[in-house]
DNA sequence: GATAAAAAAAGGACCGGTCGGTATTTTAAG
DNA sequence: CTTAAAATACCGACCGGTCCTTTTTTTATC
């Protein structure tokens, strides 16, 4: 693979991506990502072997562009609970309200349309999010073992419950585009988790 | 519209009303609905003048589904703020882990893969999910006068809370299949609920 | 209640266009 | 001169939708 070719291949996951989280999978055609990278079909599977492929490609890249918003400078924050704080608010602010994507969440439109429609796809994205849950369950057990929470909390519970409002805040918000909507979520998962600590 | 009219038009909405909950809009074709039907395209296309047509008298029969199982029993509870639990609930467990559409919750799922796609849609979707809001505001005014609350709470802000985190809810349930998503929700709901009283 | 006319429902062939994908050829870079 | 990248033409299948015909149901008349 040359140097061209892995500007066109970056080329194709950077255009896809928009499409897919506008347009969704399903309803963004080959076509659609043609002219958005001014390819013709042999330039482009010249790269991918399939729709399919290009998906997983751009999945890749979602979750990076993901990761370096979300987790920005989090190594410094020493105190778990602020650190889940503060991951909650870049979701929100920074990777929701910065228009990452244009279509929302890449991740939720995704697990929406997919799950129950591709086996393989909506179980690919749903680890996603099992993975999100798993980290905060860590970051509370650290918590605990710093003496920093109540007791007899339930850390799956909690964690669920953080990653489902998230969910929620980036379908309502991709709808209404309106921002209270993430200010006033972000208020109230901080509420929500400055009640844990004892 | 003769009697056999309206029965087969109904068994369009009926059978289509599942192929969108779970294939989505755009997945689904007009072969799948006649398939499931067991009609051709000239009886469907007797009834309804497109497909969008079609999918605005399902989502009309879905409201309606959907109304009489989150609403069932409700005129007999007199405090607001029950009222907003037992809602809470049956949308939860009844309405969602009732699996009353084969694929979740259909409004959410078609909030997600529409908005932006068809403005028009989206913006019908859209609406109800505002009103559901708007009821939850309502029910909190009530409890206000009634003087069941704390002093200085955004309604509007809390009821937005809820329905976001009930979207949340369906999307992770959805793909997750776990009914402990939902009994967990549900409890992290109301208790949430109860914290508003004085 | 039988009968015929009118209307509704359903069938089915067909439309142009698009779908994802393939095979072959041309172009360009190393 | 080799090899990777891109262009082009093409494939069968399917898309939503139209048009016209046939069948069935409803309605009006006797």
């Amino acid at each position: 693979m040359s140097a061209k070719g892995e500007l066109t291949r970056r080329n194709i996951t950077e255009k896809s991506l928009q499409l897919f989280s506008v347009k969704g999978y399903f309803n963004t055609s080959i076509s659609d990502i043609l002219q958005a990278t001014g390819l013709t079909k042999g330039g482009l599977y010249c790269h991918f072997k399939s729709k399919e492929e290009v998906w997983r490609a751009v999945y890749d890249d979602a979750v990076e562009i993901w990761k370096s918003v979300v987790f920005k400078g989090m190594r410094s924050v020493s105190d778990p609970l602020e650190r889940i704080e503060r991951t909650i608010e870049n979701v929100l602010l920074d990777y929701l309200g910065g228009e990452v994507f244009d279509g929302g969440c890449f991740f939720v439109n995704m697990l929406v349309e997919l799950s129950g429609q591709s086996d393989t796809m909506g179980r690919h994205i749903l680890k996603g999010f099992v993975g999100f849950s798993k980290l905060f369950q860590s970051w509370l057990t650290e918590a605990e073992t710093a003496g920093l929470l109540k007791p007899d909390l339930d850390y799956r519970e909690i964690s669920n419950f953080i990653v489902i409002t998230l969910n929620g805040a980036a379908t309502l918000y991709m709808s209404t585009r309106d921002r209270t909507v993430l200010q006033q979520t972000n208020d109230q998962l901080r509420f929500f988790i400055r009640q844990l600590r004892r």
